[in-house]
DNA sequence: GTATTTGCTTTAATCGTTTAAAGTATTACA
DNA sequence: TGTAATACTTTAAACGATTAAAGCAAATAC
C-alpha cells in the first residue's frame, strides 16, 4: 500500500498542498481557509488515512519532538523507574523518548549523547556516568538543551534535578539513632560520583552531631566491579570483631541486595543480629523474609520535573533550575526498635 | 555554535557538496574522486567536526536506520532482558531502537505502533498485547516489516521468534515427575494469549502421558489484575485440603514472586512443604532463602534472532521465519529430590 | 468608474542531504 | 588533427512537509 502524502489529499480535494497543511495543522481560522474546503480536507485526510511524514516535518520545522535520555545502567531499578516517569510525562507533552544506557562508561556515554544529538533530538535528559564531566561541558558549549538527573557536577553550572543526598543520609542515620542504635556502619561504593560522596558526608556529619562512636571498619567503600567479594569482607568485619556494629546503612539498592545475600549466607538474621536500612528499594526485597526500611526517591516527581525543565529550555524559555528533592522514608521491619 | 553543514565543508575545501557527500559516504573510489580532494574533504570534516543531519539524510534515503520496539510491560524482567538484547544487536548493525510499553493494553499497543511507524522506523519488533490481533493484520497489510517476539497468533502467518512453550512446560513437569513428585499443580494466568495457553497444554499432556493424578484445584488461572488475592486462595487450596499438592509450577515469574510471597506469609517452607518450579527468573529470587529451579528463556538469542530477521526484511530479502527456542533448565534447590 | 479592501488560494522557496545526469578538462589513439 | 575515452567535477532535482509572499476575484469605498 503506497503512503498517502499531503499532495495526495490536495489532489483528491482539488486544492494546493498549502491549504491542506494549514487545515491539518489547525491554522484553518488563522489562514482564513473557507469552511467548505476545510471540511473537505479534513474528511479526505481521514478517508485516505493520512499519516504525516514526521521526518519531512522535522527537517522543515527543525523540531523532532523527541527527547534523548541516557541512563547510567538500565539494570538499575532507578533507571527503569525514572525512564517510566520521564516517558509518561513526555507523552503527556507529546514528546517521544529515545534512550540508551551508558553502562557507567564515560566513553559510551559520550558516544550515546552524540548519536542522540545527531538524530536531532530537541533536548537531552542525562544521568551522567562517572568521569563524564568533560562531555557535559562540551554539550553545554554546543547549546543543546539538557537536564541532568540524579547526578550533577558541583563545578559546572547546569540545570539539574537531584536528590538532597546529604540530608537523606543524615536523616537515615538520625532515624537509626532515634531507634536506639549506637554503632552505625555505612557501606558505600568507591566512587568519585558527587551524589555518592554527599551520602558519605551525610553519614559523617550525622555521626558527629549525634556524638556517636566512629570506626574505620564501619565505613566501607566497595569496588563497583567487585561488590560480592568486597561485601563478604566488609560484612564479616562489621560483625566478627569484639565491637560489632548494631546497624548498617547501605548507600544503594545494589549494595543492599549484595549485603542481604551475604547476611543470608552467614546466617545473620535481620533485625535480630543487626538492623538494616537501605537507600532506595529493590524488587528483590519483596522476597526477603522481612521488609527493609529504606529511603525512597520520588522518581515520578523527579522525572516529571526533568521533562518540565527540558521542555521549557526547548521552548527557549530561559529556565535555570537546580531542584532538590527529599526522600520519603518507608518503614519496614528491618530495624530493631 | 552554529551547526556545520555539508555545504560548509564544500565551501571550506572549494568543491561541490556532491563530492563531499561521496567522500564521506565511502564512495570516493566508486565515484572516482581525486585522492587529493578526498583527503582535503576528510580533513575538513574532522576539523570542522561535521555531524551529518540524520533527519535530512533519512528524508532523502527513506531509511531511518531505526527499529521500533513495543514491549508488553517494561516492568517485566522479560522486557528489560529482551530490550537489552535487541539494543545490543541493533547497535552492532548500526540501528537505533525506539521503544515503548503497551502495558498490556491493546489500544495503547495500536497507538504506539502507529507513532513509531509515523516516525518512519524502518521496521518493528513487537511483543503484542492481548487482543492486538487486528492491529497485527493491519500492519501486515501496510507492508511495514515487523517481527513478533515471545507471543504470536497461530491464525496469522507472520514472522516470529518464540519459545516452544508447550515443550518447555512439558519438560518442567517431566522433571518434577522424575524427581519423585506425584501431585503436581500449575498456576497460570487467566488469559487468551496463545503462548500461555500452550503452557496449559504442555502441563495437561505431561500429566496424561505420565499417568498422574489430576485435580481441578491443582490447575488455576488467576486474574491478571488480582494476582495477590487470587494467589492467596489458590495456594491455600493447594495445601489445606486432605490431598495436598507436592509440587507447584508457576507459569510466569510474576506468578512465582506472588506465590513465594504467599508461601512466606503462610509459613510454608520450600522445598520441605512443597517443591516449586518457575518459568523464567526474577531478580527477586536473589533474596529468597533458596534458589528457585526454573526454565530460562534464552533472551539474548531471541533478541538477536529478532533483529536478524527484521534487518533481512528491511533489506527486502524475502525472509520468512518462525523460530522456536528451547528453554534452559536452571537447577536450584526448590525441589525435593 | 476606479481604487481599495476583503477573503481566499496558489506559488515557490526552504530545511540538509543524496545522486542521476550533464559538464569539462585531459589523455589516448587513429 | 579529430574523435573517443578517461578522469574528474558540478548541476540540479528529489525526499515531503511548512509558510512567506504573491495572486486573484468579489465586495466595498470614494
Amino acid at each position: 500500500m503506497k503512503k498517502v502524502l499531503l499532495k495526495d489529499i490536495a489532489q483528491h480535494v482539488g486544492v494546493s498542498t498549502a491549504l491542506v497543511s494549514y487545515v491539518l495543522n489547525g491554522q484553518a481560522e488563522e489562514k482564513q481557509v473557507s469552511k467548505e474546503n476545510a471540511e473537505k480536507i479534513r474528511l479526505a485526510a481521514i478517508e485516505l488515512n493520512y499519516q504525516p511524514n514526521q521526518v519531512a516535518k522535522s527537517l522543515r520545522t527543525q523540531k523532532t519532538h523527541t527527547i534523548g535520555l541516557v541512563v547510567a545502567d538500565i539494570n538499575y531499578r532507578f533507571s527503569t523507574g525514572i525512564t517510566r516517569a520521564i516517558e509518561a510525562e513526555a507523552k503527556r507533552r507529546n514528546f517521544t523518548v529515545i534512550y540508551g544506557s551508558s553502562d557507567e562508561d564515560a566513553q559510551k556515554f559520550s558516544q550515546l549523547t552524540n548519536v542522540l544529538v545527531n538524530r536531532q533530538v530537541d533536548g537531552l535528559i542525562l544521568v551522567p556516568s562517572e568521569d563524564s564531566e568533560e562531555q557535559i561541558v562540551l554539550l553545554q558549549q554546543s547549546g543543546t538543551p539538557f537536564v541532568l538527573v540524579d547526578r550533577y557536577f558541583p563545578n559546572i553550572d547546569t540545570n539539574y534535578v537531584a536528590l538532597d543526598n546529604y540530608q537523606a543520609t543524615y536523616d537515615a542515620v538520625s532515624y537509626l539513632v532515634k531507634t536506639g542504635h549506637k554503632k552505625i556502619s555505612f557501606i558505600n561504593l568507591e566512587t568519585s560520583l558527587f551524589h555518592l560522596l554527599e551520602r558519605d558526608r551525610g553519614y559523617r556529619d550525622a555521626l558527629k552531631d549525634h556524638h556517636l562512636e566512629t570506626n574505620p571498619e564501619w565505613m566501607r567503600h566497595l569496588r563497583p566491579q567487585h561488590i560480592k567479594e568486597d561485601m563478604e569482607l566488609a560484612t564479616r568485619q562489621l560483625l566478627e570483631r569484639g565491637n560489632p556494629s548494631d546497624a548498617v546503612l547501605f548507600a544503594t539498592d545494589r549494595l543492599s541486595i549484595a549485603g542481604l545475600k551475604q547476611f543470608n549466607d552467614y546466617g545473620i538474621r535481620i533485625p535480630k543480629d543487626i538492623s538494616v536500612m537501605s537507600f532506595d528499594e529493590a524488587d528483590a526485597f519483596d522476597l526477603f523474609y522481612c521488609p527493609i526500611s529504606h529511603s525512597r526517591q520520588p522518581l515520578e516527581k523527579m522525572g516529571e520535573a526533568a521533562v518540565d525543565i527540558l521542555v521549557d529550555l526547548i521552548n527557549k524559555e530561559n529556565t535555570h533550575k537546580q531542584l532538590y528533592f527529599r526522600t520519603d522514608f518507608i518503614a519496614g521491619k528491618s530495624c530493631r526498635e
